[in-house]
DNA sequence: CACCAGGTGATCGATTATGATCGAATCGCA
DNA sequence: TGCGATTCGATCATAATCGATCACCTGGTG
């Protein structure tokens, strides 16, 4: 040694680690050894003394910078952890789908799983503005699945807009199944987004009854645009958690509610 | 040089295997891990992991980008029919579509790749009865979709009936990219679904102009129904294996003929 | 001069990531 | 429907890295 003119100081020599992580990106411990003339074990310690003020990711056999990983969560994963109420709700509201019947299925999560639930069924056909629902139907062998055309919106996979309200105006069904964000008693189903309201009444405007589904969650919310008043509601189907008021103010205003019950019902 | 520096940290392999997925769309898995240099089994657990998180599509053979909406079936045939022929026809095809463009997209794995190629754009609208495309698209942030309506058909995840072709009736848009099954000198486009043909008419319909894309596999190939005649082809896009006398007749007759070229030929 | 303190390097189990292999399941094709 | 091929999952083996402990070196101090 003593080659070095430098005094490395263990300061300095962190400096330089970080220098050369953030302009090279992620480096092997190696590397770094080899590149501020240390031991792999010094330039460990250093690493680790960095990763502690958060000025560095450490992984496995080196470093790199930080806040590189930032996995946000999909919406498919925000489904799957709300399951088991829209599993049941889903399971519930199949009952009230028939072979032969044709339907509308709204956008939403719920409805996506009352789809799943309607796989098995014979000579159904099954109108709908949402892709995801589309996708779960595509293979069934005994479903005939009819698209409505429109603006695709990203966030929900549902197709919305004057094309959509246009190509349902030509539709008559017996049920349409939707799922609001929000169900009171003085307003009906609502939801936050006007273009998504105007289409939800012409999917109702298209069937003969409408069945909402909602789980307890969305019951007694109200968001800004009305899509169903409360006396066009024929059928709601939710969970055992919902508020029994309300369900009841419901009943006498002629919907007809159906409770499904959770199996496994964590307690609260 | 871009020499082999790279650590290849697991987190950093599974950033990688992201993007690739999705930007490649569907990827065998053989691929993804010769792109990363690690072995399949290394990937096929990246693989498994990302899909915890919900951020990939695991499915046999490879991994697709999430979203549900995928070629179950025709996955494997699809990805190893003629991928890189495909992606280059994407590719020059993409060069005739312009910002504040307004086009129209057919179903077909190749027309999909465009849509792919396309992700970048500004003040697009995209018209398509293909739900893969629309699915392809839906995240662009400067693109707007709409998908037309119709019967939603199973194998090719693609609307047709007569609800499409009256959704495209009262549409115009400058371009329209369609991919047939089969294309020759004598009768142009071909297809062997007549529903199919008969979509393939209305999109070329509601165009300026038309730009087929075929791989080399498909000049040549004659099927049931003619759906757009040569005459009527203003563009076609095909790669450099495609037989010369045949492109030299269509240019004779009047279509702009793009040979795309195969750059790297690698690993096959 | 002896001793201590901080930093550094070396060594040794323990942990972890990776790759290979084999039975099982699945797909495609006839 | 059955068969060959492919892919998956699980287990094991290997290699690399990590954490911890110990030894050493250097400089300061009583």
């Amino acid at each position: 040694m003593t080659e070095e003119g430098k005094p490395t100081f263990a300061a300095e020599r962190r400096e330089r680690i970080l220098e050369l992580v953030r302009s090279n990106g992620a480096m092997a411990l190696r590397d770094i050894a080899s590149q501020v003339r240390a031991s792999e074990v010094t330039v460990r310690r250093d690493v680790r003394a960095l990763e502690a003020e958060g000025l560095i990711d450490r992984r496995r056999g080196g470093a790199a910078p930080p806040g590189r990983l930032g996995h946000e969560q999909s919406y498919a994963q925000k489904t799957r952890q709300a399951a088991p109420e829209k599993l049941a709700i889903a399971k519930a509201a199949a009952a009230l789908v028939e072979d032969d019947d044709a339907i509308v299925l709204g956008p939403g999560s719920t409805t996506e799983a009352l789809a799943r639930e309607l796989m098995g069924r014979h000579n159904l056909t099954v109108v709908t503005n949402s892709l995801l629902v589309a996708q779960v139907l595509v293979n069934a062998p005994g479903i005939d699945v009819m698209v409505t055309g429109g603006s695709l919106r990203g966030t929900t996979l549902a197709l919305i807009g004057s094309a959509t309200e246009q190509a349902l105006a030509g539709i008559r069904v017996h049920r349409a199944f939707l799922s609001g964000n929000g169900l009171t008693v003085d307003r009906g189903l609502s939801t936050p987004h006007p273009a998504v309201a105007s289409v939800d009444q012409a999917l109702v405007a298209c069937a003969q009854e409408t069945v909402i589904l909602a789980d307890h969650t969305k019951i007694g919310t109200d968001t800004m645009v009305q899509t169903v008043p409360p006396e066009h509601i024929n059928h709601l189907v939710t969970d055992n958690h919902a508020d029994p008021e309300v369900l009841m103010t419901l009943e006498d205003m002629g919907t007809t509610v159906h409770v499904a019950v959770l199996e496994n019902d964590q307690g609260e």
